[in-house]
DNA sequence: ACAGCAGGGTCTACGCTGTAGACATGCGTC
DNA sequence: GACGCATGTCTACAGCGTAGACCCTGCTGT
């Protein structure tokens, strides 16, 4: 198998899915690809890229919805698609909620978000800024659901003890109820102007 | 000086006011305490404890706004309490936004925001969804300041890209636009029911 | 056809990390 | 005085990201 980027950030991906983020560290990425560590610095130059590109490449699977659906669904459908995804490869989700969305599939969906807030009446600068609300609040989501599965996590303790009905910290439940509070937020904004 | 976990929490948080959060390594406190590394082990089992303490010693500063207060006014007087205490302590402000706020200190104004959301009309159920989005919220807004300072960061690279007016990302008027978002929608849902 | 060059893979090594485990020291209690 | 316990020290381990030098291989210019 030839070494390319592509080759080398699948690989990544794989591993992380199947053990964890910790175990995508240069030295075990390479031990899968049967190369050197330092064999992969000359497709990334750095860590951080290389995991920039895999988690790029884990969002690729989010669909971009319809045109034709109420602007609100399509966001939702967005960043519910992102946190699913994101949650499919728990290797790299943590790193898919650290960082913004630069890479080219990040950035086909933050141009939809934008496009939907946009058709929802707000002015440019509030598009931006609710924009940002939006994928801060998702990738805090993500992480806590991330987290929230290990046992010795600290949001794990909290669940546990609040614990009455089903877990509450990461859930989907939860996610969806701030992303309700957004959204209702926004159509207030943009009803005001 | 005697080695206790107060002289040790306060250290590390003097220690990565000034050098920031990767200064903070065990070794390095040990240093500026003049003791040996493995003495640290002593007072907290492991590091995250340690960074845990000293993150609820900075939350300390923020104070508890008077019941007098509006709810939603409360809500935003703890939750930019809670930033710019962190923004000042830069070092832990990472951890902060990284972890639940288990320490009293964190307690006490978690506690603070519930009351207000049950105030607000919420049921209880709703009171634990709602903080926790407006936790998340928060945490993701004060985790993007932090990285959008450090000029490699890519968040710093979205800044630049949509440079035009001031800097959006991580900025406090981001933050505010994006909590008004959710108290507005807090007050739509408790208008609902 | 042959020299040269560049790209890609390998090897070694540096400085750093958190922390386990054994050892030393000093103090309060019986 | 003898013990035990708390505290600090030392060494060591397993791992990390990655800089820098080296080597091989295949393509290109003449």
């Amino acid at each position: 198998m030839a070494l390319t980027p592509a080759v080398i950030a699948q690989a990544t991906l794989a591993l992380g899915d199947r053990e964890g983020a910790s175990a995508m560290s240069m030295r075990r990425i390479a031990a899968t690809l049967a190369c050197d560590p330092m064999a992969i610095y000359r497709h990334y130059p750095n860590r951080r890229a290389l995991l920039d590109a895999v988690a790029d490449s884990a969002v690729e699977e989010v669909a971009v919805p319809a045109e034709s659906e109420p602007w609100d669904q399509r966001i939702r459908a967005v960043l519910t698609g992102v946190r699913e995804a994101a949650l499919r490869h728990p290797g790299v989700a943590e790193h898919i909620a650290s960082r913004p969305p630069l890479g080219p599939a990040g950035r086909r969906l933050a141009a939809a978000i934008m496009a939907a807030l946009a058709e929802a009446g707000l002015g440019p600068a509030d598009v931006v800024k609710a924009s940002q609300a939006l994928i801060a609040y998702s990738a805090a989501g993500l992480r806590m659901a991330v987290e929230a599965g290990a046992p010795d996590d600290r949001w794990h303790q909290v669940n546990e003890a609040l614990r009455g009905e089903t877990p509450v910290v990461g859930s989907a439940e939860q996610f969806d109820y701030g992303l309700r509070l957004l959204l209702d937020g926004i159509r207030a904004t943009a009803a005001r102007s």
